[in-house]
DNA sequence: TCCGAATCTAGAACGTGTTTCAATAATAGG
DNA sequence: CCTATTATTGAAACACGTTCTAGATTCGGA
């Protein structure tokens, strides 16, 4: 799927890299995820660091995408329960935003960094937003994968990924909490679903 | 409406570092912002800007809020133009587009601050989430201002800010350019408002 | 007008993201 | 196996947000 390119030990470096990130993010959030602590859990030079990811936000942005991809991964297959659009969909941003709530200072780090990303890094962002749209289309789509979805189902994807993004600020930001996420979601599934 | 506390001398020096702020921003965006140059341009020393603004997130949310309330402050009492609740939110959201395009560093700058922002700004945040509101539900009802906005007027109003931060991440990130957003917008409340 | 408290100033200092550089190690091509 | 290129290392240095300190200055109340 995502050719990593590079030698075996290039590989290695890298998942030592983003394994270190991912650590550091799940004890202490978007801070702890120090540069020079990175490098040294990860065995790296801080300079190898840098010549693997060109700044901090990269790095977590690019940790994030792998975040996605694995729950992709681990989706994939399955079917989404629920008999409506409306429950499937809003099935999978439940269980997303209890997996969240789990590990809120590794959702505060990704979120914090993606939310912080200037356009030198738009195409980590855009991966990310691809995994995310792939994700609600599934649930979507539902067990009949056989519909093509529609121009306007690619819409409503989007915007219900856009409200997510902005809930997901509120409750990192300690403006709402997990519980308005989730019913906030629920009031725009249900204005954008019906 | 927003009185400012404390002695003209004071509010002197507040307006000083907001406008070094704006202009700072407006010439290089985020980046350009740095704490020493402000208080340079405003004639302050830089622990005194500190004392009035205790991080630069909070200075350019705040800068952020100053906007919205003249943006508000213009558009008093004006009608907005539009024979539907449709017509007359794309009419606000193109005009605020179109100005962001006119100072897209000036945009760049408080966007990301807005996006970066953590709990401790969530004071200043709530603020602008406010004026933001106000100005969309304003646009909604048109000149029939008397009808009351019922609950789920309230939530596609919030749904339609969630969106427009989202695509204004989107321009600010170089993911999308100003039509998009707009395409993307008109969408999104065509969806909501039906 | 005078005094004490609050505020402001100038500047040093600190932490962390980022850059740079010389030396060493690994790797690929002949 | 040798060599040229490239990657990695370790460490110093730099940039900018933030904090701290010691001495003016300003301000409000007696």
């Amino acid at each position: 799927m995502t050719e990593t390119p590079g030698s075996n030990a290039q590989r290695e470096r890298r998942r030592r890299i983003l394994d270190a990130t991912i650590a550091l993010a799940n004890e202490g959030g978007f801070d702890a995820v120090q540069m020079r602590e990175v490098a040294d859990n990860a065995d790296v030079a801080l300079g190898t660091l840098y010549r693997y990811f060109p700044s901090k936000v990269h790095l977590l942005v690019t940790a994030l995408g792998r975040q996605f991809e694995r729950a992709e991964a681990q989706a994939q297959g399955r079917p989404v329960p629920g008999d409506t659009p409306h429950e499937r969909v809003m099935h999978v941003l439940g269980v997303t935003t209890k997996a969240m709530q789990k590990q809120p200072q590794l959702t505060e780090a990704l979120t914090r960094a993606f939310m912080f990303a200037d356009a030198s890094v738009s195409e980590e962002i855009h991966y990310v937003g691809m995994k995310l749209t792939a994700i609600i289309t599934h649930a979507i789509e539902g067990t009949d994968q056989t519909r093509e979805p529609t121009e306007e189902d690619t819409a409503i994807v989007r915007v219900i990924g856009d409200v997510w993004l902005s809930a997901l600020m509120g409750w990192v930001t300690g403006r709402t909490t997990a519980d308005e996420v989730e019913r906030s979601m629920d009031v725009a599934v249900r204005l954008l679903l019906r």
